[in-house]
DNA sequence: TGAGTCAGTTGCAATTCCGTACTGAGGTCG
DNA sequence: CGACCTCAGTACGGAATTGCAACTGACTCA
Protein backbone atom coordinates (compact mmCIF):
# COMPACT_ATOMS: atom_id res chain seq x y z
CA UNK A 1 0.00 0.00 0.00
CA UNK A 2 2.79 3.07 -1.29
CA UNK A 3 3.75 4.28 2.03
CA UNK A 4 6.86 5.77 0.47
CA UNK A 5 7.61 7.42 3.79
CA UNK A 6 8.20 11.04 2.97
CA UNK A 7 10.24 13.58 4.42
CA UNK A 8 10.16 14.49 8.32
CA UNK A 9 7.03 13.58 10.70
CA UNK A 10 4.79 11.31 7.98
CA UNK A 11 3.78 7.95 9.19
CA UNK A 12 1.67 5.08 8.49
CA UNK A 13 -1.40 3.80 10.58
CA UNK A 14 -1.23 0.80 11.63
CA UNK A 15 -4.82 -0.43 10.40
CA UNK A 16 -7.09 -2.75 13.12
CA UNK A 17 -8.03 -4.77 9.60
CA UNK A 18 -4.72 -6.24 8.69
CA UNK A 19 -4.75 -7.83 12.01
CA UNK A 20 -4.99 -11.66 12.42
CA UNK A 21 -7.93 -13.65 13.23
CA UNK A 22 -9.88 -11.98 16.12
CA UNK A 23 -12.67 -13.82 17.52
CA UNK A 24 -15.89 -11.94 17.83
CA UNK A 25 -16.91 -10.39 21.04
CA UNK A 26 -19.80 -8.69 20.40
CA UNK A 27 -20.10 -5.00 22.51
CA UNK A 28 -16.14 -5.42 23.85
CA UNK A 29 -15.95 -2.02 23.17
CA UNK A 30 -18.64 -0.98 21.39
CA UNK A 31 -18.19 2.23 22.46
CA UNK A 32 -15.20 2.29 20.06
CA UNK A 33 -15.39 4.77 17.41
CA UNK A 34 -19.10 6.14 19.52
CA UNK A 35 -17.94 9.47 18.24
CA UNK A 36 -18.04 8.88 14.64
CA UNK A 37 -21.91 7.60 15.38
CA UNK A 38 -22.65 10.67 16.79
CA UNK A 39 -21.32 12.76 14.34
CA UNK A 40 -23.02 10.71 11.56
CA UNK A 41 -26.24 11.16 13.80
CA UNK A 42 -25.72 15.29 13.03
CA UNK A 43 -23.99 15.39 9.93
CA UNK A 44 -25.09 11.81 8.42
CA UNK A 45 -27.39 12.47 5.78
CA UNK A 46 -27.44 13.45 2.22
CA UNK A 47 -27.87 17.24 2.18
CA UNK A 48 -26.09 17.80 5.15
CA UNK A 49 -22.38 17.20 4.49
CA UNK A 50 -23.13 19.45 1.09
CA UNK A 51 -24.83 22.46 2.82
CA UNK A 52 -21.87 22.53 5.14
CA UNK A 53 -19.63 22.17 2.13
CA UNK A 54 -21.36 25.02 0.79
CA UNK A 55 -21.06 26.76 3.53
CA UNK A 56 -17.48 26.73 3.49
CA UNK A 57 -17.70 28.14 -0.37
CA UNK A 58 -19.13 31.42 1.55
CA UNK A 59 -23.01 30.43 0.99
CA UNK A 60 -24.87 31.46 3.91
CA UNK A 61 -28.50 32.67 2.64
CA UNK A 62 -31.29 30.22 2.23
CA UNK A 63 -31.34 30.45 -1.98
CA UNK A 64 -27.98 30.09 -2.51
CA UNK A 65 -28.21 26.76 -0.90
CA UNK A 66 -31.56 25.97 -2.31
CA UNK A 67 -29.92 27.41 -6.27
CA UNK A 68 -26.55 25.41 -5.77
CA UNK A 69 -27.97 22.14 -4.14
CA UNK A 70 -30.86 21.68 -6.20
CA UNK A 71 -32.30 20.54 -2.55
CA UNK A 72 -35.86 20.95 -1.71
CA UNK A 73 -36.89 23.69 0.45
CA UNK A 74 -38.53 22.09 2.87
CA UNK A 75 -35.80 19.80 3.13
CA UNK A 76 -32.96 22.76 3.21
CA UNK A 77 -35.14 24.61 5.34
CA UNK A 78 -35.03 20.86 8.04
CA UNK A 79 -31.16 20.80 7.73
CA UNK A 80 -30.64 24.03 8.22
CA UNK A 81 -32.53 24.07 11.56
CA UNK A 82 -31.28 21.16 12.74
CA UNK A 83 -27.76 22.66 11.89
CA UNK A 84 -28.28 25.25 13.93
CA UNK A 85 -29.85 23.26 16.54
CA UNK A 86 -27.03 21.75 17.32
CA UNK A 87 -24.95 24.60 17.06
CA UNK A 88 -22.99 23.93 13.76
CA UNK A 89 -24.31 27.29 11.92
CA UNK A 90 -26.01 30.11 13.19
CA UNK A 91 -28.07 32.55 11.97
CA UNK A 92 -27.27 36.20 11.70
CA UNK A 93 -30.27 39.09 10.79
CA UNK A 94 -27.88 41.25 7.66
CA UNK A 95 -31.52 42.91 6.90
CA UNK A 96 -34.35 44.56 8.93
CA UNK A 97 -38.01 44.86 7.16
CA UNK A 98 -38.69 41.84 6.68
CA UNK A 99 -36.19 40.40 8.88
CA UNK A 100 -33.76 38.19 6.98
CA UNK A 101 -30.94 35.68 8.29
CA UNK A 102 -27.99 34.33 6.65
CA UNK A 103 -26.53 31.04 8.25
CA UNK A 104 -23.14 31.30 9.36
CA UNK A 105 -21.15 28.73 10.38
CA UNK A 106 -20.29 28.69 14.51
CA UNK A 107 -16.87 27.60 15.65
CA UNK A 108 -17.88 24.00 16.28
CA UNK A 109 -18.69 23.93 12.15
CA UNK A 110 -15.58 25.28 11.12
CA UNK A 111 -14.12 22.77 13.07
CA UNK A 112 -15.52 20.02 10.64
CA UNK A 113 -13.27 21.19 7.98
CA UNK A 114 -10.79 18.05 8.96
CA UNK A 115 -13.69 16.05 8.05
CA UNK A 116 -14.12 17.93 4.59
CA UNK A 117 -10.74 18.02 3.31
CA UNK A 118 -10.29 14.51 4.10
CA UNK A 119 -13.49 13.31 2.43
CA UNK A 120 -12.07 15.96 -0.21
CA UNK A 121 -8.94 14.62 -0.87
CA UNK A 122 -10.64 10.97 -0.97
CA UNK A 123 -12.60 11.84 -3.43
CA UNK A 124 -9.66 13.83 -5.16
CA UNK A 125 -7.58 10.62 -5.30
CA UNK A 126 -10.18 7.87 -5.92
CA UNK A 127 -13.45 9.16 -7.63
CA UNK A 128 -12.32 12.71 -9.54
CA UNK A 129 -12.00 12.32 -13.28
CA UNK A 130 -9.50 13.17 -14.91
CA UNK A 131 -7.91 16.79 -14.83
CA UNK A 132 -6.38 16.73 -11.29
CA UNK A 133 -7.80 17.57 -8.07
CA UNK A 134 -10.64 20.52 -8.72
CA UNK A 135 -9.13 22.00 -5.76
CA UNK A 136 -5.94 22.35 -3.85
CA UNK A 137 -5.69 24.00 -0.51
CA UNK A 138 -3.24 26.86 -0.12
CA UNK A 139 -1.31 27.70 2.77
CA UNK A 140 -2.57 31.47 3.52
CA UNK A 141 0.32 32.69 4.75
CA UNK A 142 2.90 30.98 2.63
CA UNK A 143 0.78 30.34 -0.64
CA UNK A 144 2.15 26.99 -0.79
CA UNK A 145 0.01 23.98 -0.73
CA UNK A 146 -1.11 22.71 2.57
CA UNK A 147 -1.13 18.84 3.59
CA UNK A 148 -3.16 16.82 5.50
CA UNK A 149 -1.58 13.87 7.62
CA UNK A 150 -1.01 11.85 11.19
CA UNK A 151 1.63 13.55 12.83
CA UNK A 152 3.46 12.37 15.91
CA UNK A 153 5.52 15.13 17.91
CA UNK B 1 -11.51 29.72 18.01
CA UNK B 2 -8.51 28.82 20.40
CA UNK B 3 -6.04 28.19 17.99
CA UNK B 4 -3.25 28.22 20.62
CA UNK B 5 -0.79 28.23 17.64
CA UNK B 6 1.56 25.49 19.18
CA UNK B 7 4.51 23.95 17.92
CA UNK B 8 5.83 23.46 14.76
CA UNK B 9 4.03 23.05 11.39
CA UNK B 10 0.59 23.49 12.56
CA UNK B 11 -1.58 26.45 10.77
CA UNK B 12 -4.89 27.98 10.68
CA UNK B 13 -6.86 27.13 7.15
CA UNK B 14 -8.53 30.39 6.23
CA UNK B 15 -12.10 29.53 5.97
CA UNK B 16 -13.92 31.04 2.77
CA UNK B 17 -17.04 31.20 5.02
CA UNK B 18 -15.40 34.41 6.81
CA UNK B 19 -14.61 36.91 3.62
CA UNK B 20 -17.26 39.43 2.86
CA UNK B 21 -20.15 39.78 1.35
CA UNK B 22 -19.72 38.39 -2.49
CA UNK B 23 -22.21 37.84 -4.85
CA UNK B 24 -24.15 34.76 -5.79
CA UNK B 25 -22.63 33.33 -9.09
CA UNK B 26 -24.29 29.77 -9.54
CA UNK B 27 -22.19 27.56 -11.14
CA UNK B 28 -19.44 29.88 -10.88
CA UNK B 29 -17.17 27.05 -9.55
CA UNK B 30 -20.08 24.29 -9.49
CA UNK B 31 -17.23 22.26 -9.68
CA UNK B 32 -15.14 23.35 -6.48
CA UNK B 33 -15.72 20.44 -4.41
CA UNK B 34 -17.46 18.16 -6.21
CA UNK B 35 -14.98 15.05 -4.69
CA UNK B 36 -16.91 15.78 -1.77
CA UNK B 37 -19.80 14.97 -3.39
CA UNK B 38 -18.39 12.11 -5.65
CA UNK B 39 -17.37 10.47 -2.30
CA UNK B 40 -20.92 11.22 -0.86
CA UNK B 41 -22.61 9.04 -3.58
CA UNK B 42 -20.45 6.41 -2.78
CA UNK B 43 -20.04 6.38 1.14
CA UNK B 44 -22.67 8.78 2.09
CA UNK B 45 -25.82 6.87 3.90
CA UNK B 46 -26.67 6.62 7.56
CA UNK B 47 -24.67 2.91 7.41
CA UNK B 48 -22.07 2.98 5.08
CA UNK B 49 -20.03 4.62 7.46
CA UNK B 50 -20.63 2.87 10.09
CA UNK B 51 -20.15 -0.46 8.08
CA UNK B 52 -16.39 0.84 7.48
CA UNK B 53 -15.99 2.52 10.81
CA UNK B 54 -16.84 -1.91 12.03
CA UNK B 55 -14.25 -2.70 9.31
CA UNK B 56 -11.44 -0.24 10.78
CA UNK B 57 -12.15 -2.33 13.65
CA UNK B 58 -11.32 -5.64 12.53
CA UNK B 59 -14.77 -6.77 11.31
CA UNK B 60 -14.80 -9.17 8.63
CA UNK B 61 -18.07 -11.13 8.15
CA UNK B 62 -21.67 -10.41 7.37
CA UNK B 63 -23.12 -11.64 10.34
CA UNK B 64 -20.67 -9.73 13.01
CA UNK B 65 -21.78 -6.40 11.29
CA UNK B 66 -24.93 -7.64 11.38
CA UNK B 67 -25.14 -7.61 15.13
CA UNK B 68 -22.40 -5.14 16.19
CA UNK B 69 -24.99 -2.28 13.91
CA UNK B 70 -28.05 -3.97 14.49
CA UNK B 71 -28.56 -3.19 10.50
CA UNK B 72 -31.31 -4.94 8.56
CA UNK B 73 -29.43 -7.72 6.74
CA UNK B 74 -31.21 -6.63 3.53
CA UNK B 75 -29.54 -3.51 3.51
CA UNK B 76 -26.28 -4.68 5.20
CA UNK B 77 -26.17 -7.02 2.24
CA UNK B 78 -26.73 -4.03 0.06
CA UNK B 79 -24.24 -1.93 1.26
CA UNK B 80 -21.47 -4.35 0.94
CA UNK B 81 -22.56 -5.51 -2.06
CA UNK B 82 -21.98 -1.33 -3.58
CA UNK B 83 -18.72 -0.88 -1.50
CA UNK B 84 -17.17 -4.46 -3.13
CA UNK B 85 -18.14 -2.49 -6.39
CA UNK B 86 -16.66 0.65 -5.89
CA UNK B 87 -13.47 -1.25 -4.73
CA UNK B 88 -13.60 -0.27 -0.89
CA UNK B 89 -14.27 -3.64 0.48
CA UNK B 90 -13.11 -6.72 -1.51
CA UNK B 91 -14.66 -10.24 -0.94
CA UNK B 92 -11.75 -12.87 0.04
CA UNK B 93 -13.26 -16.45 0.78
CA UNK B 94 -12.20 -17.50 4.10
CA UNK B 95 -13.50 -21.21 4.15
CA UNK B 96 -14.59 -23.88 0.94
CA UNK B 97 -17.71 -25.87 1.73
CA UNK B 98 -19.87 -23.87 1.87
CA UNK B 99 -17.46 -21.06 0.75
CA UNK B 100 -18.11 -18.02 2.53
CA UNK B 101 -16.71 -14.99 1.91
CA UNK B 102 -15.12 -11.84 4.31
CA UNK B 103 -14.94 -8.39 3.31
CA UNK B 104 -11.73 -6.59 3.90
CA UNK B 105 -10.54 -3.11 3.59
CA UNK B 106 -8.70 -2.15 0.14
CA UNK B 107 -6.06 0.16 -0.52
CA UNK B 108 -9.05 2.70 -1.72
CA UNK B 109 -10.66 1.59 1.84
CA UNK B 110 -7.87 1.96 3.96
CA UNK B 111 -7.61 5.59 2.43
CA UNK B 112 -10.61 6.17 3.83
CA UNK B 113 -9.35 6.68 7.48
CA UNK B 114 -8.31 10.06 7.65
CA UNK B 115 -12.36 11.39 6.69
CA UNK B 116 -13.24 8.46 9.54
CA UNK B 117 -10.62 9.88 11.90
CA UNK B 118 -11.40 12.90 11.44
CA UNK B 119 -15.06 12.63 11.40
CA UNK B 120 -14.36 10.68 15.00
CA UNK B 121 -12.03 13.78 16.53
CA UNK B 122 -15.04 16.20 15.68
CA UNK B 123 -17.60 13.74 17.17
CA UNK B 124 -15.04 13.71 20.16
CA UNK B 125 -14.64 17.15 20.59
CA UNK B 126 -18.39 18.02 20.10
CA UNK B 127 -20.48 15.91 20.74
CA UNK B 128 -18.72 13.03 22.73
CA UNK B 129 -19.86 12.37 26.83
CA UNK B 130 -18.56 13.39 29.21
CA UNK B 131 -15.13 11.15 30.20
CA UNK B 132 -12.94 12.34 27.29
CA UNK B 133 -12.76 10.48 23.94
CA UNK B 134 -13.47 7.19 23.81
CA UNK B 135 -10.14 6.10 21.09
CA UNK B 136 -6.87 7.74 21.56
CA UNK B 137 -4.62 7.16 18.58
CA UNK B 138 -1.43 5.51 19.38
CA UNK B 139 1.49 5.91 17.07
CA UNK B 140 2.41 2.49 16.17
CA UNK B 141 6.33 2.51 15.90
CA UNK B 142 6.55 4.76 18.78
CA UNK B 143 3.93 4.64 21.49
CA UNK B 144 2.93 7.95 21.80
CA UNK B 145 -0.42 9.50 20.62
CA UNK B 146 -0.69 10.67 17.33
CA UNK B 147 -2.77 13.82 15.72
CA UNK B 148 -4.12 15.16 12.55
CA UNK B 149 -3.18 18.24 11.48
CA UNK B 150 -2.80 20.63 8.02
CA UNK B 151 1.06 20.85 7.70
CA UNK B 152 2.99 22.97 5.49
CA UNK B 153 5.84 21.94 3.85
C1' DT C 1 -32.10 -37.01 12.50
C1' DG C 2 -32.21 -32.64 14.46
C1' DA C 3 -30.19 -28.37 15.94
C1' DG C 4 -27.02 -24.73 14.83
C1' DT C 5 -24.10 -21.47 11.83
C1' DC C 6 -23.51 -18.33 8.23
C1' DA C 7 -24.89 -15.56 4.35
C1' DG C 8 -27.96 -13.96 2.36
C1' DT C 9 -33.22 -13.08 -0.10
C1' DT C 10 -38.16 -11.93 -0.09
C1' DG C 11 -42.36 -9.39 1.12
C1' DC C 12 -44.67 -5.86 3.27
C1' DA C 13 -45.48 -1.89 6.40
C1' DA C 14 -43.60 2.41 8.01
C1' DT C 15 -40.75 6.14 7.38
C1' DT C 16 -38.50 9.62 4.88
C1' DC C 17 -37.72 12.13 0.76
C1' DC C 18 -38.71 14.96 -3.11
C1' DG C 19 -41.16 18.16 -6.35
C1' DT C 20 -44.56 21.30 -6.89
C1' DA C 21 -47.38 24.63 -5.35
C1' DC C 22 -48.65 28.03 -2.02
C1' DT C 23 -48.03 31.88 1.74
C1' DG C 24 -46.42 36.11 3.34
C1' DA C 25 -43.60 40.12 4.14
C1' DG C 26 -41.72 43.38 1.80
C1' DG C 27 -39.46 45.77 -2.17
C1' DT C 28 -39.37 48.03 -7.41
C1' DC C 29 -41.04 49.71 -11.70
C1' DG C 30 -44.24 52.53 -14.40
C1' DC D 1 -51.75 52.51 -6.94
C1' DG D 2 -51.04 47.99 -8.75
C1' DA D 3 -48.47 44.38 -11.09
C1' DC D 4 -44.54 41.89 -10.64
C1' DC D 5 -40.20 40.40 -8.21
C1' DT D 6 -37.19 38.59 -4.22
C1' DC D 7 -36.47 35.89 -0.25
C1' DA D 8 -37.63 32.50 3.23
C1' DG D 9 -40.08 29.42 4.26
C1' DT D 10 -44.90 25.70 4.63
C1' DA D 11 -48.15 22.20 3.00
C1' DC D 12 -49.14 18.15 0.72
C1' DG D 13 -49.27 13.91 -2.04
C1' DG D 14 -46.66 10.52 -4.59
C1' DA D 15 -42.14 8.09 -4.88
C1' DA D 16 -38.22 6.01 -2.97
C1' DT D 17 -35.86 4.00 1.07
C1' DT D 18 -35.80 1.67 5.29
C1' DG D 19 -36.79 -1.70 8.87
C1' DC D 20 -38.56 -6.03 10.49
C1' DA D 21 -39.56 -10.63 10.40
C1' DA D 22 -39.62 -14.75 8.13
C1' DC D 23 -37.68 -17.83 4.73
C1' DT D 24 -33.93 -20.32 1.80
C1' DG D 25 -29.86 -22.99 1.27
C1' DA D 26 -25.53 -25.03 2.02
C1' DC D 27 -23.12 -27.02 5.17
C1' DT D 28 -21.31 -28.83 10.20
C1' DC D 29 -21.63 -31.05 14.53
C1' DA D 30 -23.62 -34.40 17.98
Amino acid sequence: MASTPSAGRRRSLKVVADAPAEPFDPGRDHELSCSIAGALEIIGDRWTILILRDAFRGIRRFDHFHRDLGVARNLLADRLAKLVEHGILEKVPYQERPTRYEYRLTAKGVDLSPSLVALMRWGDRWVAGEAGPPVVLVHDSCGRTLDQEFICW
